[in-house]
DNA sequence: ACCCAGGTGGCCC
DNA sequence: GGGCCACATGGG
């Protein structure tokens, strides 16, 4: 009942967020690989290099020696991880699906879901991303943002993915666009609003959020921190 | 000198 | 099923 309502509102706030920036389904796959845990700043700097060296090709990464593909993705960090994330789906893509995203995309999307799952370095938000902005079927995207700010805001009791993002997609109709947007404007919001501090002044969600719980919330994340470190 | 970023898998209990 | 850890670069 709220998530529509939310949704209205972060998107009056910020408007359109324009994503996934990538030119082609292949490199929006790629960024999503390259995105995990890091900024996307970062990702941008690895995309363009693999762009300049004309790797940011399905089988050209097949076929590339996996020394090189590590220092053209360096600058999104976990390079060496995330080369071999790349050369895992890629490999997938053409041992499966003749190297055709074609036909991979002609899985309904839960089995599509399912069989990017099985591969090695693709996770739950990873594989969603894949198939609502690569593949356009609605799968709502979850991400540490979205949990943060909607438990915070009192909307979300579970914090496990699965259930979360039943509760996105049951509360609002199967709409790719507004997947798209929703998981972009609550990135955006967390990135540049309700990161380290509840600016509630600013917030487009102010009156919806319960401040003293947002502070609560905060303390306790921090002090359970300090509390790891200083040990 | 910290902290954090559009996570994931492996290992342990 | 949950808690920890490694993975690593670049920016605040």
């Amino acid at each position: 009942m709220k998530f529509a309502e939310i949704y209205e509102r972060l998107f009056d706030e910020f408007g359109e967020q324009h994503w996934w920036p990538g030119e082609t389904e292949f490199e929006v796959i790629v960024g999503a690989i390259l995105t995990q845990q890091a900024s996307w700043k970062n990702v941008e700097a690895a995309i363009k290099n693999l762009k300049k060296n004309k790797v940011l090709d399905e089988r050209i990464i097949y076929n590339i020696e996996l020394k090189k593909l590590e220092e053209l993705v360096k600058p999104s960090g976990f390079y060496r991880i995330k080369a071999k994330r790349l050369k895992n789906f890629v490999n997938f893509l053409f041992e499966k699906y003749d190297g055709s995203l074609e036909k991979l995309f002609k899985l309904e999307k839960n089995e599509l879901r399912k069989v990017l799952l099985s591969v090695n370095g693709i996770g739950k938000e990873t594989a969603d991303s894949i198939v609502l902005y690569a593949a356009n079927k609605p799968s709502f995207v979850i991400d540490a943002y979205t949990i943060r700010i909607f438990t915070r805001l009192g909307v979300l009791k579970e914090k496990e993915y699965d259930k979360v993002k039943a509760a996105f997609e049951n509360s609002l109709p199967q709409d790719v666009q507004l997947y798209k947007e929703y998981h972009a404007l609550i990135v955006h919001l967390g990135k540049n609003i309700c990161k380290t501090k509840p600016l509630c002044g600013m917030c487009p969600l102010k009156g919806m959020c319960e401040y003293a719980a947002v502070n609560n919330n905060h303390t306790k994340e921090k002090s359970k921190r300090n509390e790891k470190r200083f040990k």
